[in-house]
Parts: structure tokens; sequence; C-alpha cells
DNA sequence: GAAAAGATCTTCT
DNA sequence: GAAGATCTTTTCC
């Protein structure tokens, strides 16, 4: 898994791999349906930070966040919802992106069941609703974006001028950093 | 062994 | 706009 992997795109920086991903899009496989959505907004998290979940070394909670490029980290916050990370970086170093907003492209409907009858916006634009419309749990801790069940499909990076970049949101510390960037003028990033 | 904090979302006033 | 819901991991005594 090291050479020939298909997420050498993903070995690098994790601000790197967040401006990469944004634009690429996600195939989820429930039984016979098929979920697609786009990322367009995520954050930058790796060992140096603060604000990271890996700043103090590798745990249980969080050694997935140490695992090769293209695996997932998902853990759950607040006791309620579910944060979907997608894991950069060389292994060993604890570094991910945090997807925090999708736009959804393919099965709407059916994420609108899992979400129990929100719609529009309100459907994905957040980490923890983005989890519940794709139904991603702590089943997918650690999983590997390559299988069916939940896979990661690669775009052409956008260019500098659709990306915004500010800080991020909902943390308490490392707040100055910028490191959370979504798509210019998508809708379905989330506010304030 | 116990307490506190946490990369959030929904609901109510 | 503010507070409640609810549970896992970490840190400290």
């Amino acid at each position: 898994m090291e050479k020939g992997n298909i997420f050498e795109w993903l070995n690098t920086d994790s601000e790197k791999a967040a401006k990469r991903l944004l634009g690429c899009e996600l195939e989820r496989k429930i039984g016979n349906k098929i979920l697609r959505v786009k990322i367009v907004e995520t954050e930058a998290y790796d060992q140096n930070d603060e604000a990271s979940h890996s700043c103090r070394g590798p745990s249980k909670r969080n050694n997935a966040m140490f695992m090769s490029a293209g695996h997932t980290y998902v853990y759950l916050i607040h006791g309620i919802h579910y944060c979907f990370n997608i894991v950069c970086g060389k292994e060993g170093f604890g570094s991910g992106v945090l997807i925090r907003a999708v736009e959804p492209l393919f099965g709407e409907k059916e994420m609108e069941k899992n979400r129990k009858g929100r719609a529009g916006v309100e459907l994905t634009n957040g980490p923890g609703k983005l989890c519940q419309a794709l139904k991603i749990d702590k089943n997918f801790f650690a999983h590997n974006l390559s299988k069916a069940s939940l896979k990661l499909i690669k775009k052409d990076s956008l260019s500098s001028k659709d990306i915004t970049s500010t800080t991020r949101i909902g943390i308490s510390k490392a707040k100055d950093k910028i490191r959370r960037f979504y798509i210019t003028g998508n809708k379905f990033v989330s506010k304030f």
C-alpha cells in the first residue's frame, strides 16, 4: 500500500490536500442504491495544529489519522453527531481534512429520508449533517476510500480564484489559522 | 476513578 | 439568538 497507491495525490500536506479535495466527488453505496455528492467545503488539520485531535500523538480514538492517505477518520462529537475526515499525508504523520459540507448530485431523495424530511441546503451544509445524509458512522472508521461502499472520485483541481480561504469554525484553539477552504459562491457552504 | 471538554445540530423563545 | 441534547476520550487527583 505504498507505491502505486491511487491516493498518491493526497500524500501531501493537509492544506494542499484540502484544496485538491474541493470539487471531488464521494460515492456511497447502500444496498443497491447509489448516493453521490460533491465536496464543497473542507478544513485542514495536522499534527502541528493545536486544534487537531492528532496534536498529542496517536491514541485509540484518532489513530486512523496516522494511517496512509486515502483512509477515513470518523468520530463522534458531542455524543450526537459524526464528523467525517479524509486522511492525507504519509503514514505515521497525523494529518487529515475535515469535510464540512457537500453538494448532493445523485440520490437526493434518499438523503432527505436519512435526514428525516429536511431538504435543500439543510441536507448537507454541515459536518454532522452530511454524515447523517450519507449514513456515515463508526463503521467507516479507518475505511479505505477505494472500496465500493464509500468511494472517493478525483476531479481536476479548481483554479485558485474559485477557492475562498478563511479561518476555521467551531473550535476554541488556534482560531486564527486560515485553514478552511470552500468553493466560492456555493450555496451548500455552511454559514457564519 | 471521576470530571470536563469537545472540529455540532436542533429546538424553543 | 441562546441553550439543550448526549457520549467518548483525555486528563488530573
